[in-house]
DNA sequence: GCCAACTCACTATATAGATAGATAGTTTAT
DNA sequence: ATAAACTATCTATCTATATAGTGAGTTGGC
């Protein structure tokens, strides 16, 4: 149900495509919510349906057009809505840690090509939010620097400091995760010698 | 997917049946994977079905009678085997993070009440945590003590300390949390101040 | 003797999400 | 000229997960 947020968070920025949608998930609100385009573009059709956006046809080439979709003020408002009502606490779900408590099962050889794979992906994780969080404070991101252009000096301010406080979030939880692969390291190592 | 292996994890430990494992999960496996007894009872079945456990009746009082699942051989094989696959790096799909990034939608203080909520929830959550790791050291957690009857004392070590490891993770992964959440009452004072 | 609380197992329904592919137009490099 | 790569939108299918219920047996307290 998120993902119905995330687009229109994604909307309030700048008028798009379904397509424009999908290419700047994955520059951008992906790394907090990720979606494939065969959700995205049901979803906004159910939400043109529901009234929170609505769509213009824009000519594209020759013969061909596109839709271009716009947050309306009833979805703006259901946006507000939800950004302050409660969050549901989310449920622990993750194959990493129940791994980890069952190692005991598996070859210590396994373990620990698995827990390089592990630090390889959270490394480049985090070089990726590092870079992303970069973007953000000199304001070169471009899905930031389109929201951007429509506010004066002190919006603009508190936009960019939302995005880079929920930027250093995802970073300390990127390099918790590194120091706790770390120790894994360790564990085996000491299972192995005793 | 890696429900199945959830259960098959507590299974080795000992034989139960579906109500057993319903209750205990949420003690012990739920905090790594969290699942509803209507999710766990046909994936039983399921498993049955697939060789992977067998089912053996026990009478229940004087007409009942209840169904105690056992790992079979090719269970625990399969249960290695995925142990020792590399994993699949999950998505970034969390709602606070989302909603952080845009903070500068909602009112101040409906933020403010959110983060409230949030430190309750994880405070809560890293008490319970830190008392499991506490039953874990000492060994009085009734589903960790069931499954050391069976193992030496070496291999007892090993199994205690990947359990205090998993718990280890999931601790310091709700400091950090928590870390995040006292920078955002400092994040909302200063967009509320300038 | 009976009610409440618990044990046990399962079903029904809806939504979320993952993976794959269908289809059609456009742009660009060779 | 044409192939490759990209833009654009959508469908089909399967699995996972959540929520809510059904129904039958058991145990313990008063």
């Amino acid at each position: 149900m998120s993902l119905r947020w995330a687009l229109i968070a994604l909307l309030t920025g700048r008028p798009m495509t379904g397509y424009d949608i999908s290419k700047s998930f994955s520059t951008s609100v992906a790394h907090v919510w990720h979606a494939p385009d065969s959700q995205i573009y049901p979803e906004l059709n159910r939400m043109e349906r529901d009234g929170l956006l609505n769509s213009v046809e824009v000519p594209w080439g020759k013969k061909g057009t596109k839709k271009e979709y716009h947050v309306t003020d009833e979805g703006l408002a259901e946006f507000r809505e939800w950004m302050e009502s409660p969050l549901v606490p989310q449920r622990q779900r993750d194959p990493a840690y129940l791994k980890a408590a069952y190692f005991d099962f598996a070859d210590p050889a396994a373990v620990r090509e698995q827990l390089r794979q592990q630090q390889v992906y959270w490394e480049e994780h985090l070089a990726m939010l590092e870079r992303t969080r970069a973007s953000l404070v000199d304001r070169s991101h471009p899905t930031l620097a389109a929201r951007l252009e429509k506010l004066d000096e002190r919006e603009a301010e508190l936009a960019v400091r939302c995005k880079v406080y929920a930027y250093d979030g995802l970073i300390s939880r990127a390099r918790t995760e590194l120091a706790w692969i770390e120790d894994g390291f360790t564990l085996v190592d000491e299972l192995h010698s005793c």
